[in-house]
DNA sequence: CTATGGACCTGAATGC
DNA sequence: TGCATTCAGGTCCATA
């Protein structure tokens, strides 16, 4: 499901409901990913400070420790003050509070819940080594050209991996290097810094509206209150091969990197 | 160190 | 209708 996007916009319409929140237990299903790693009953008592977000992960705060949620590729948070509805086969786990109750609903099980004690969370196996957060002051260009210099990948995988700039997932990849009409097979590396500087503009560009328009581009979601994001918002080339470029007309093309899809027009993305 | 391919899972959509 | 195949929003790990 989710990309950053996605992901910003279920904490912040997760936050004003969790946070300040007292934990009375925590309910674990079938393994994730990865699993909580310690026994539910530790939680309890805690209450639930600022909920925040690196990357894809959302990090709820409980003093203690911090709680570390990511949503993998099918999952979904809901929050459902008292009395919740009884658990799909899907749910893996929740978190019961004084105020109600967060659950994660994950048909394909690559999400995690992990509890994080101790030193500073930024440096957990799972965010050490994340990149730039892209809507935040210091990412840029510069950057981007910084961190590309001599690597030989695409463009578009180089982004999707997350190492320069977090965030950025299939489809925004997609539809940033359309913005900035960079043909996704460019070597990360031969991009001019003016390049650089488009590709910066086109990802805050594409992620910021994304969040604006409550999680756009993907057709099922709907964020922790149950809110549907406006899929007026459609992508500009993701899923549309042989559609018409909505620039030049010319046909969007489909073609696989990495294992996964990539979409772009061959006349508006130059290499 | 970099780049690549497979692995992890289940459900929905497509094709014969 | 039924069955097989392909594809899906993300990482993590082994290998070369």
């Amino acid at each position: 499901m989710p990309e950053l996007p996605e992901v910003e916009v279920t904490r912040r319409s997760l936050a004003p409901a969790l946070s300040g929140a007292t934990i009375r237990g925590a309910w674990q299903g079938k393994s994730l990913r990865v699993a909580l790693g310690c026994d539910t009953t530790r939680l309890a008592g805690l209450q639930i400070g600022a909920v925040e977000r690196r990357g894809k992960y959302i990090l709820a705060d409980a003093g203690a420790g911090v709680l570390i949620i990511h949503l993998g590729m099918s999952g979904s948070l809901q929050w459902f003050a008292d009395p919740a509805p009884p658990r799909s086969a899907w749910v893996r786990f929740e978190l019961l509070t004084d105020r109600g109750v967060l659950r994660l609903d994950d048909p394909r099980r690559f999400g995690a819940v992990v509890w994080h004690e101790g030193a500073d969370v930024a440096q957990h196996p799972l965010l050490r080594r994340l990149g730039r957060e892209p809507l935040e002051p210091g990412f840029d260009g510069a950057l981007l050209h910084a961190a590309a210099r001599g690597r030989r990948v695409s463009v578009k995988q180089w982004l999707l991996a997350g190492h320069a700039v977090v965030g950025v997932g299939n489809i925004y990849a997609s539809e940033a290097l359309f913005e900035a009409g960079i043909h996704p097979a460019t070597a990360a590396g031969r991009l001019s810094r003016a390049r650089c500087d488009r590709l910066a503009q086109a990802v805050r560009g594409v992620l910021g509206r994304a969040i604006e328009a409550g999680g756009s581009t993907l057709r099922d979601f709907s964020d922790a209150q149950g809110q549907a994001g406006h899929f007026q918002h459609a992508a500009a080339v993701y899923g549309r091969a042989g559609e018409p470029c909505m620039h030049c007309g010319r046909p969007v093309r489909r073609i696989v990197q990495g294992q996964r899809s990539t979409f772009y027009c061959p006349s508006c993305q130059r290499r």
